[in-house]
DNA sequence: TATTTTTTATTGACGCGTCAATCAATAAAA
DNA sequence: TTTTATTGATTGACGCGTCAATAAAAAATA
């Protein structure tokens, strides 16, 4: 019984597919047959709408950046101090809608994969470059240039490293201690350098 | 022609083989029988001395793994003071034999792959546990436990987060960056804490 | 010492399973 | 009747793991 004005339905829900079988298997190795059964539909289905199979992993690492920017921006609509700009970005790396299993293991695997694909690694160095920008748009405003380069770069290994150490289940349990370990790092950074 | 003895040579020759592929290929993706060619030898002789692919993975890792300690414990020989301690395991991580895109990509893949894999899993575990206990060794002189926990933790991300953005090739670019950024963080947190 | 036997090393060929991608066919809307 | 939606079946490639076969060293036996 095909309707007419599905595509941009099954579009969703493939991509919603691909993510939680992502983040089930733990990586890319999941069949298409997988994630087109995961959204109700046939494997020819998904070819149908995204061609190749890399396509559609690259739609859905494009669409979990989107939704990170997304969130992004409405966190800085609500920051109006640079250092409440900082903490609004280490907010969002944490919030309940990033810091989930599924996604995580995304990330990971994207990252492994950039290896492969010019295309992924692009879409990777965008996402390393906005993460750097949207720090460094609220530690300029404390520090001294240089400084807040070098604070943004600290603070965007620090949280790559923690997504990938609570990957492992190890280590950092729950967000909230993760964020506790980012702003404990900002908090004497910012701190340390306003006295002398 | 065959010789006597060969087992250890070949078993060495494709565990160097298969992260020398890897770190190419930039994922686990590689065949038995590119890492055998590499090798020299046919991919029927990989899976004689190894049995299946997993197994010379696993070998692979556990390899690496075992490298990592040798180098600390040797760098351990020549520390004295607990501040050097610490230095010692960050000057370990950057060194120019872990700090390299074939060793950086293999702990990239096998990460993924723990998601997989239980062994793995375990064997990463492993790592995590001895980074932790390795800089606590040297911070537990310097900082109350609680502290050196936390201080412990910080680093072992940030170690963990240079590394995969290394991967990427953007941001940190050189092994004596990634130290600094390392020693800086340690500095300022080592010193805020002496003096009131 | 000469021989037979066993062990170790090594590979080419192949079967078997898996999976991405294609295609022809069906059916309902426009 | 043209377009959009949808799938079952099929194909073709690829890669892991196995196996029988070959050859040389080592050990055992005569």
């Amino acid at each position: 019984m095909p309707k007419i004005g599905m595509e941009p339905m099954r579009r969703k829900a493939l991509i919603d597919a691909t993510i939680s079988a992502i983040g089930e298997r733990g990586s890319l190795d999941v069949t298409m047959s997988e994630i087109a059964g995961r959204a109700g539909v046939s494997s020819a289905l998904a070819h149908h709408y995204f061609g190749a199979k890399d396509e559609l992993l690259f739609a859905t690492m494009r669409h979990i950046l989107a939704e990170l920017n997304t969130d992004t921006r409405r966190a800085f609509g609500l920051a109006v101090t640079p250092r409440q700009r900082v903490s609004a970005v280490v907010a969002v790396s944490f919030s309940d809608d990033q810091f989930q299993p599924q996604i995580i293991a995304a990330w990971l695997a994207f990252y492994v994969e950039a290896q492969k694909s010019s295309d992924l690694r692009r879409l990777l160095r965008i996402y390393a470059r906005r993460l750097h920008s949207n720090l460094m748009s609220g530690l300029t405003g404390i520090l001294p240039w240089a400084e807040a380069d070098r604070v943004a770069e600290a603070t965007a290994a620090l949280i790559d490293g923690l997504y990938i150490r609570r990957a492992l289940k190890d280590g950092v349990p729950d967000a909230q201690t993760a964020i506790a370990l980012v702003e404990d790092y900002l908090e004497t950074k910012l701190n340390g350098r306003s006295l002398p």
